[in-house]
DNA sequence: CAGTGGTCTAGACCACATC
DNA sequence: ATGTGGTCTAGACCACTGT
């Protein structure tokens, strides 16, 4: 019965009878219009909470989700090349122009999470340097992103100060002998954990993309774990690729 | 206070105190523990099961969440290259070897939805065809792939049957003077909608990928636009990247 | 048949933003 | 002060799966 009367709010949301923003009825007057208990409407509007259409704003009431301006992702694969024209319009509507970038950065010595320490390839007890950022565009934080270093190789190093480097921690690596040519990359797509919440201040409902980059040397040795969180709402990951062998989408 | 419950359920899992598969107390016996009602408790578990973390299996009780065994997804542009050594572990360690795959495979024209539209440039009232494929693995679903084309150059073509085309429908359109040259992919992470829960059996608090591609011809015509829906319990999307040009990962 | 979770009810108190 | 949603309670009936 509630999965009825959210049934029936999903179908005006996505018909677009109720618009982004749109306030719902509240639970007294959808108690009454479908005559069941609060509890049954709360349940409903749960449902609709969780699939990431509705926010609730105490005690304004529950409003239709508007869509975050969406931030593009581009591959750095590709960003070489000259684009097409569809890429241009693409990376054009989805730009972050005029908005203002900030970021948070903290440094610390870890044991690193398991995840990491395999990619590292460390042994039990190593630890590693992790840099750890959060950034902002407008004031919201869009995503946040954790590098993992192998302890020997940068202790002492500019990447154990708590700042910018402008000339990226990639730089650093190869000016200490450790030149990455190569990255493995991972895409998870998952539900948040409690701290991702917290530091994306993440509305309900909101799924994450969980990015794993892994950067080796030339010698095979992997030197960086680079993990970034994304949250669904804000972001599109985009790429532009030739296709010289056409074969099926799998 | 629901919310601690949840909280110290949560630990047990992350910590691995609680391995996957493990069965939680029932509903009556945490009602006891922690002296609260029922609804209480419920709430708890609610919120475990939207973070993707349990499951319920009626009428045995509430079991933490198995991890699916993923499924890699490499992209195709990287596939052509020699293979790094820790690219091909990877693979290797998610491979669907020995498995049954299976598909099935529905045709129709229809009005395409607006996104579309959007990308395959078509004016109201365009009509396209589309090919749906459900494709499952050892019978159980692992993804939707959806394929759009403006219905005048597929018309009367091999694409309009029901049925499988081996050299890939890719091929069809190049012989109808349609070769496409390259692709737009775009990514985005959202939770599933109501039949897309249906279709792939997906599990509460399951988010997934959804794949939009759109092929080009030379011309700059878009001939094709597919869309995959990637339930995030049960891929991984991986590629391999030269990094000739170092810079921050964004 | 027993025990599980799924659903629904009626009632209560609270925190918070707005007027 | 009012009205909103957030939380919690106590009790009830049901559907399903196992024994």
């Amino acid at each position: 019965m509630y999965q009825q009367i959210a049934d029936e709010i999903r179908g005006q949301i996505v018909a677009g009878d109720l618009e982004p923003g749109a306030k719902l009825p509240t639970e007294a007057e959808m108690r009454s219009a479908y005559d069941v208990s609060r509890e049954t409407v709360r349940k409903a509007l749960n449902l609709l909470v969780n699939e990431g259409l509705v926010v609730s704003a105490r005690p304004q009431g529950h409003f239709v989700r508007r869509r975050e301006p969406m931030i593009f992702r581009p591959q750095t694969e590709f960003r070489k090349r000259p684009h097409s024209p569809e890429m241009d319009a693409f990376a054009t509507e989805h730009s972050a122009e005029g908005r203002e970038p900030r970021q948070v950065i903290e440094v610390a010595i870890v044991e690193p999470p398991a995840e990491v320490a395999k990619r590292l390839q460390l042994k039990a007890g190593d630890l590693v340097a992790i840099r750890k950022r959060v950034r902002y565009l407008d004031g919201e934080p869009f995503n946040i992103n954790d590098s993992y270093f192998p302890l020997d190789i940068v202790r002492d190093s500019e990447i154990m100060r708590p700042e910018d480097i402008t000339r990226g921690a990639n730089e650093v690596l190869a000016e200490l002998g450790y030149r990455q040519v190569r990255a493995l990359d991972e895409l998870y797509v998952r539900m948040p954990q409690p701290e991702e919440v917290k530091r994306l201040e993440l509305p309900p409902g909101t799924p994450v993309g969980y990015h794993i980059t892994t950067g080796f040397t030339a010698e095979g040795r992997p030197v960086r774990v680079a993990t970034t969180v994304l949250p669904g709402d804000r972001h599109v990951i985009s790429y532009e690729r030739g296709l010289e062998t056409p074969g099926e989408e799998a």
